[in-house]
DNA sequence: AAGCCGCTGTCAATTCATTGACATAATTTT
DNA sequence: AAAATTATGTCAATGAATTGACAGCGGCTT
């Protein structure tokens, strides 16, 4: 089904085009240009051209895209069309946050399951979804056709819990623990490197210092 | 004092070079050589090399790198030898959760003030830091130095709240919500989508299944 | 102390990503 | 219905990032 491999950089696009399309979709806006969106999105049109080629050719030449539809194609695209179990692995603050979080439940990602390795924590509930124990885990990936594992432990513990998920056959894994996980290459690891990302921003602040 | 500008795609890599060099030195291990390095980080010893030149010669010929040398370059160059003051925007699950997320205290970026637009939350104490309402954000920002402001608040005020930030002269957006925001170009954004991520994840997910 | 070896810094080559240009096809206007 | 306009899909050109190669310096060995 898929002919050739398609780089990071342009998946990485795929979902900053979904989101503007949605918003057009919701502005009841039926028709877009390339030439448009590249206005709005403040990349070159040729880019979006060039991005949703890869996918096939959505457009029709002198009208430009419909918005519904193309909106429809990248959340096919983007796997959006159907549902995916997910698991929590920490039930700390983030790991709350983000079982808090209704938008992620909205494009099908659904929380079947906390665990966590405190005593203490298990049994109470979030969001009405009890935390359990640690040593529940593996079966209940198996039992309960668990996608994803979403990792808000700490990064002594990632690895360990990391190779017990590719153990019960996980498919990915969204990583929010400060390390590199080395899994098998079936299994996809998604990284959200929190702290990366302000020491980013931290350095853009200082270099700006001397620009001027 | 900056010469060339550094690319983005660099400056990314940094923070994953200071944390593998931070756990080469705890570990004791005083030097290193790109080669060793790239095997430890799965990247090419050219890569490494390459990059850290892009900020001056830190190694040695037929030696190689001081590890706790380099660490503090490093740590240098993203700005982590001086102090950061921060205030988060949105009090709730996310905003919290990274008020009690250590960590960055640790690196010198200091949580000073939380607003929240809801009455009911404030007057509220988060980790010792008391709640405030937005009429008080820009005074705040003005009075106590503050850098950086965390965006944890909904994409419809969003825009809104970084311009008021953009008014009263912040240097820094770290921004959770889920739009672009346009801010003067002196004003460094950097985006944590983390619908974009989990959609990444789902389309490697999904790509994988054809591929074998 | 002299020579060998290791490893950096850097230049060149290659690969990958972005932008520009245009032939062509569908739509819209006259 | 024909002409004019619009905007895609794609190819070619440019630009950026990564990898490879090696001269030369410095530490290490004997």
């Amino acid at each position: 089904m898929e002919e050739k491999e398609i780089s990071q950089t342009v998946v990485g696009r795929l979902p900053r085009y979904f989101r503007y399309l949605g918003e057009l979709k919701d502005e009841g806006i039926e028709r877009v240009s390339s030439q448009e969106l590249s206005d709005i999105m403040q990349v070159t049109a040729s880019q979006i051209r060039q991005d949703l080629n890869n996918f096939g050719g959505f457009g029709q030449q002198g009208y430009g895209y419909n918005v519904g539809f193309l909106y429809d194609e990248i959340g096919k695209i983007l796997g959006l069309h159907r549902e995916h179990n997910l698991i929590i692995v920490g039930a700390g603050h983030l790991g709350q946050a983000l079982v808090n979080y209704t938008n992620f439940e909205r494009r099908g990602f659904l929380f079947r399951g906390i665990f966590d390795r405190d005593p203490q924590v298990c049994g109470k509930k979030i969001r009405g979804i009890t935390v359990r124990p640690m040593n529940e885990m593996e079966a209940f990936v198996r039992e309960n056709d668990i996608d994803i594992a979403v990792l808000t432990i700490p990064k002594t513990s990632a690895v360990e819990v990391a190779e017990q998920l590719a153990y019960c056959g996980i498919k990915g894994i969204w990583n929010f623990a400060h390390v590199d996980l080395r899994v098998p290459e079936q299994i996809q690891v998604e990284n959200v490197h929190l702290s990366d990302s302000l020491m980013k921003l931290s350095y853009n602040l200082s270099s700006r210092e001397y620009e001027e």
